[in-house]
DNA sequence: ATTTTATATTTGTATATACAAATGTTGTGT
DNA sequence: ACACAACATTTGTATATACAAATATAAAAT
């Protein structure tokens, strides 16, 4: 469905400005189905977001600007998240021993299993998604992407 | 900037997951500055949004629900929205004398007055983004994001 | 050694969002 | 006409987000 549709426009619009409501409409498509993944296991999108980064620390604990430098949405409230998380034992978060203004966040094997849990869900949301297009075209469409938003 | 470097990832991903946090990531890019252009006017981005649908009407008033399914983000609350265009004066309300379930909103000379002072900004910072990419490329993003999206 | 500056995180608060329930109105079937 | 379903919008409420200010620690400057 072209994005003039979605939002059953009325006046003709640039092609910048078409490809700008295109990637916010994609984003929130791609975001509703995310969250109904999630949300049956009792999380929020950013929830999961933090316990990815921690599961790609392969143990290494992680500190609070680690893991919002790590995140998509840069203004996420951390901590926040991050009392959520201990609230159901998905994480650890102790005083750094080298440097008391750090804290140390680790995710518990209860969280590696409800990732574990959640993977298939998630890849299947993400190939669902990428089986419209061609190998090549998925390449495209990232290299686009990447070289739209240089700055 | 490849989406690895932006959050840092530590392990390799596949295609499509790459996707996705790049659509993610670029509408947190594009949001961004798009906020604080609204915001130098005292509008939140949905806000402006819904101003932007109202002068699309050309005068015909637009009621609740053609405004809500006129939305990028379909699940705004259209209500508060208006109410707080209305405490600005930038909009008008009133119920519809055919059908007293609707109401009529509309767009007043103050709300256009504030649209075409923002025009120039929004069109720049569209077409700067958009400047990255050749005339061809921008229509293949515009393409592949429409393809990608197809249920 | 003490003050200043920079860093890391937390907290407060106002606003926004998500979603269910409530309200009021219109259309339909009997 | 009356009951009931459908529709359009509003309201309540819990949670999330944005952003500034506060707190605590460490590093640097004097």
């Amino acid at each position: 469905m072209k994005i003039e549709e979605v939002i059953k426009a009325t006046v003709p619009m640039s092609l910048p400005k078409k490809i700008i409501l295109n990637i916010m409409y994609t984003q929130n498509v791609i975001g509703e189905n995310f969250n109904e993944i999630v949300k049956a296991h009792d999380l929020s999108p950013e929830q999961y977001n933090v316990l990815r980064i921690l599961r790609g620390q392969k143990g290494k604990p992680a500190n609070m600007c680690v893991i919002q430098e790590r995140m998509i949405a840069k203004t996420s409230n951390t901590t926040r998240l991050v009392d959520k998380l201990l609230l159901k034992e998905l994480v650890t978060r102790e005083v750094c021993p080298d440097n008391r203004r750090k804290m140390e966040v680790a995710i518990t094997q209860k969280g590696l299993d409800l990732l574990k849990e959640l993977d298939p869900t998630i890849d299947n949301h993400e190939n669902r998604l990428a089986q419209n297009l061609t190998p090549e075209e998925q390449e495209t469409l990232n290299t686009l992407l990447e070289k739209y938003r240089t700055t």
